[in-house]
DNA sequence: CTTGAAATTTGACAAATGTCAAATAATTTA
DNA sequence: TAAATTATTTGACATTTGTCAAATTTCAAG
């Protein structure tokens, strides 16, 4: 149909494209995240910073996924968090304003939204059973059943963040088996 | 509006009363969950049970809350989790078809729904980053600043099952400070 | 109000994980 | 390609947390 073409391309409109190169800042703690992303290709991460300069990784978010500061983006307020590229990434982006508005705009947007936030929303579930049911050998082995792709990809001290561990204790679990 | 109003009255009349007494099952592991609940007095928890018959907590609903276990609800598959009332509960539950169906049919509710779900998706991402940046004692007292009434008021064995620590261990962090 | 069951506390010890430091390996960039 | 940086591994040891058992306290049902 015409009108669901048009509504397409006013959709499409909305998005701009940014390419970073290894390691950029996309967003610094305390800040007010204005965007969210959809990686095409590369690896954003989010993060925390403990007060000792410790890291913890919040998210990895790879190709053909949305991704963001949820907490800040959503309700604008300051962020805990910074978004980084890990590898060099090219994202599309979209400020609040506008994604908040494509929800009034765009026919079925919301719904698509809305399944993908439960989506979303099942998966940090699963994380959370992950961690307070399973210990650090336990964890590591679960990740490489579901994703070991990011195992093979990211530096290890990324990988340990996210699983809430030390990087020499993961290091140890990779050696045992 | 009258027809408003006969929207809230359908979207009333989805809904089911139920009362329960204390430590009673409201869902079996393996079973898909058919029901999501709003909590109007008690509580309702989530866990889970590891082959050794280890519990964790999953979820605490008090009341004025929406709950349930839900990837097996919104999926539609067979539940990881159980549902217990820790207390005397009064809820109302509504099945997943009819929840479903008001997406459709209730002018708003979807926009409702949405943004409910973007809170609670927050508030697991704000779990997960206390449970990878925080130990037993700064998780402990994390609780007390957000939720001390939930530690008031259930045993310490549902307190330490959710915050992913053993009992002895609380029962220790509470006598220090 | 009493009694039996459940919850909590405590001690002793074991296991898991973290920390620090140093050596080695891998990778990036000039 | 070489130098410099960054990542990984390893050892020694400290700390945190878990486990098991027993004593004590609390609480709910009769």
């Amino acid at each position: 149909m015409v009108a669901d073409e048009a509504a397409l391309d006013e959709f499409c409109q909305k998005f701009r494209l940014k390419k970073t190169g290894r390691n950029e800042i996309l967003l610094q703690a305390g800040d007010v995240c204005p965007y969210i992303y959809f990686v095409n290709s590369g690896c954003l991460r989010v993060y925390m910073m403990d007060v000792n300069g410790k890291e913890s990784t919040r998210f990895l978010i790879t190709e053909g996924r949305f991704g963001t500061a949820f907490p800040s983006f959503t309700l604008q307020e300051p962020s805990l968090a910074y978004i980084q590229s890990i590898e060099p990434t090219e994202a599309l982006y979209i400020n609040h304003h506008d994604f908040r508005e494509l929800l009034d705009t765009i026919p079925g947007w919301e719904r698509v939204y809305l399944i993908s936030l439960e989506r979303d929303y099942i998966a940090s579930i699963k994380r959370i059973e992950s961690l307070i049911t399973m210990d650090a050998t336990q964890r590591y082995r679960h990740l490489m059943d579901t994703n070991p792709e990011i195992i093979r990809r990211l530096p290890n001290k990324i990988i340990a963040d996210y699983l809430g561990i030390s990087q020499e204790t993961l290091s140890r679990l990779k050696s045992k088996k």
